[in-house]
DNA sequence: AGTGAATATTAGAATAATAGTATTTAATAA
DNA sequence: TTATTAAATACTATTATTCTAATATTCACT
């Protein structure tokens, strides 16, 4: 039996932080964490608020839950999500100023939605 | 012309947030990131000490430079690559250690190297 | 100048992962 | 039972990723 190298560790351990990344790398799955910032929503709710139909947002919530970024909750039949933790919107909010800084330095926003 | 609304421009950012976001859904990318934490580094360099064929890591380099993450810098046909915005490590070191308590908790890291 | 070695990027083909639509299942109410 | 609502899943099309090989660039040396 092969012994299980650090490297072997540091490389699963990289996977694993992607994955996580995955779920920021969609520009609903980030309303939806900003949704969510303050107060749990259920899913017909999310679904009104961000404006998409609730098949394609049970997909993401569901990649989102299995990567333990949201919790849920059931009531009867309707189920409650929120975020596992809270600390990610200081990284969610640290993402969104380098990328306002970047707007304002060059202005790539005002471009495209004049495109 | 149709005016340009409030929620087209927070559409606009969440989706230019969600590119930026990409570029930490890769484990390849996250290492570059990691390896680029404190000193720039030609591709030769970068090839050899996270182990990928330069093809790969040039692609994964000009993506992540295109979205403004990485920057450069070229002596004769040497090019170095650094961190556009040495921030970010926030963001990445927050992510790291919301997964590293994941990873306590439940032990999946475990779990998949004995799997 | 001309040749060869080293650095980095690009192109094309094959494979893998993701997204959105449409359907299905499950639960509740009438 | 039938209708309605809530949520999850399956299917098809798109997008990413990798691998191989080819194409510049630059530098050193004759």
């Amino acid at each position: 039996m092969p012994k299980i190298q650090k490297k072997d560790i540091e490389k699963k351990i990289y996977e694993y932080h992607a994955e996580m990344c995955k779920v920021f790398s969609h520009p609903t799955r980030l309303e939806i964490i900003n949704t969510l910032r303050e107060a749990e929503m259920n899913v017909t709710e999310l679904s009104g608020r961000i404006g998409i139909d609730m098949g394609n947002l049970s997909q993401h919530l569901g990649m989102m839950r299995d990567r333990r970024i949201l919790t849920t909750r059931k009531e009867g039949n309707i189920v409650y999500y929120r975020l596992a933790n809270p600390k990610m919107l200081n990284a969610f909010d640290i993402l969104k100023e380098i990328l306002i800084e970047q707007i304002r330095k060059d202005g790539i926003l005002v471009d495209s939605l004049e495109g």
